[in-house]
DNA sequence: ATGAAAGCGCTAACAG
DNA sequence: CTGTTAGCGCTTTCAT
């Protein structure tokens, strides 16, 4: 009980009468080389001393972190949060740990981040991106293995998963028509070239041409509460004509319109309404009546970006991977048939 | 255009014209320590050769790593993600990155991980503990700065970061008894030991006390919809002959209410209720009448947790912190004035 | 104000 | 099967 610095592989060498190289193959799995008695000693000595490898000296030298980079927009999103969670359930187990940063929708941010996880910082990286950081992004993707999650903006030598945007959207669009609404509002951000709002967009359009029926698109910034309310006035006048649904093209849209009509309420504009979403917000089975949803697996994004990454760690993957999850719809009261 | 490999300190220093050391010097700010033209020198050297500093190399000398670590119970949950978001906020800028892992509430996940963020691994911690690996914290709290969130144990040298739940939780009691209900419900998970359960059902039991009023405490599992059914079920029964509210002790209980309320109006029980919660999660004002509630400054405490931290680091502060914040009773519709 | 030298703890040749 | 040796890139005395 004197020593009072922790352990290192030195220590644990001389306790189990063997080179601080033999205790190094322990440590790394190659049992195949040392004899099984050296092996028992060895696990023997780790054990009583506590010792636990030091991770820098380790990184130093093998130029691996043993660490995974998440950058997603923001955080407190839902969609974030769960991608996190997945990753770690995954990441932990196998050894890595997560680095997490969100870049709050600023392109310059995004960028300050990739290069501090560019820098040997990572040994993989996970993010959820922009898109307009490309080029140093490419020149990443040839250093460390990314994956693109949400958003695939086809980036050379980078993974993908995203989920089937355009067809399920499309499909919750035909849910609504089939449920009887005569008119159904599209309720979006700005497309902004992002591939997950430009698709579900398209999904909506296809399924109202396909009927022959007006689009109603309603570009609104979530950030403005006007400007989603002037929008829900407008089709709440409609919707006192006809049987009218809205439909967002996510769920943070979705809270905002929800706000907005508690707003015209209190001017006393109030119309029944269909209402569904593409995500499924735990709010969704809180509301009265429960809101039709397009689900998506956001944990197992993660766990799949995850599991893609071991394996390019591991060699066995070559060729760039882009796989599309099935998001599915949800069909709940707020669409309940009418007439 | 040779040079393939990444640039080390000595490639800096042999284009600046002087030392590592000097190279080292400037890195970590001791300016004071070389001419003006060494440092500018340097500079121009940094900025042309793209470098930056290898942080293995450094961990290793210097037994600092740049990164804090962050414990929490579920990281899909609100106050995770905000912390979270809070603490990378200050964290980054300040040169530190947050490696964040969730115990899924599992004691022995959450002793792992603690062992994993001991071992040099982390400069600082910041936890939202289950309280049950009291000793191994204390002990981890003896090597590093250590700052609890959400639920301070009183754990020897660690600084903590609350809010005053009981005060605002008798607040928000009395805001509902001054609205006109003659009974108030608390929907609350088993305290086991966790200060703010405990904290707020002690001052949902102080408001009702000082008004000699009957307690309703309803203790559920939010994972058990039977539980918490059954329990709405008898809360609607009371409502049925007098004015009542329910109040829940924190936003994913209220969602599990209003899940059972959606059930049973299936089965045609609804009667009017007054509805609050602690927390103030995002769809309190989606919600139709919007829902009173008491904020929580969630990513405040992911801040100040931070700067308690970076604090620590310079040596600035010595003695334990213990901040309470303020949450805050907004009240809404959902607790309006009857009679 | 500056530099030389000595490692931090580990792993990867290269021997045996 | 096992050990010796030589660094990885940086910081930190200790000189000057």
């Amino acid at each position: 009980m004197a020593k009072s610095h922790k352990p290192t592989i030195y220590d644990v060498a001389k306790a189990a009468h063997v080179s601080p190289t033999t205790v190094s193959r322990f440590l790394n799995g190659q049992y195949q080389s040392m004899s099984s008695e050296a092996r028992d000693r060895i696990a023997t000595a780790v054990a009583r001393l506590g010792y636990t490898p030091n991770r820098f000296a380790r990184g130093l030298r093998s130029k691996r972190s043993g660490m995974i980079g998440l950058l997603v927009v923001n955080l407190s999103y839902p969609f974030a949060s769960l991608l996190s969670r997945g990753l770690g359930q995954v990441a932990y187990p196998a050894g890595y740990q997560v680095i997490t940063a969100d870049f709050d929708g600023s392109v310059e941010k995004e960028r300050q981040y990739l290069h501090m996880f560019s820098r040997g910082q990572v040994d993989g990286l996970v993010i959820q991106t922009e898109g307009k950081n490309r080029a140093l992004l490419e020149k990443i993707a040839g250093e460390l293995p990314v994956v693109l999650v949400d958003r695939n903006y086809g980036i050379p030598h980078t993974d993908s998963i995203v989920i089937n945007d355009l067809e399920a959207s499309e499909e919750m669009t035909r849910h609504c028509l089939q449920q009887g609404y005569q008119r159904v509002f599209y309720f979006t951000e700005p497309e902004e070239g992002i591939p997950p709002r430009a698709l579900r967009l398209q999904g909506y359009i296809r399924a109202m041409a396909d009927r022959q029926l007006p689009q109603d698109i309603m570009r609104v910034r979530k950030e403005s509460p006007v400007e989603v309310k002037e929008a829900l006035r407008s089709t709440l006048e409609v919707a006192q004509k006809q049987p009218t649904a809205i439909y967002t093209a996510n769920g943070l849209v979705m809270l905002e319109v929800l706000r907005a009509r508690n707003a015209l309420k209190q001017e006393s504009l109030d119309v029944p309404i269909g209402l569904a979403t593409f995500d499924d917000p735990d709010y969704a089975t809180a509301l009265s009546p429960p809101l039709s949803a397009v689900n998506v697996p956001m944990e197992d994004i993660g766990r799949i970006a995850m599991h893609m990454l071991l394996r390019r760690f591991e060699g066995t993957q070559a060729e760039e991977q882009h796989i599309v999850l099935r998001a599915n719809v949800v069909p709940r009261e707020s669409t309940r048939t009418i007439i």
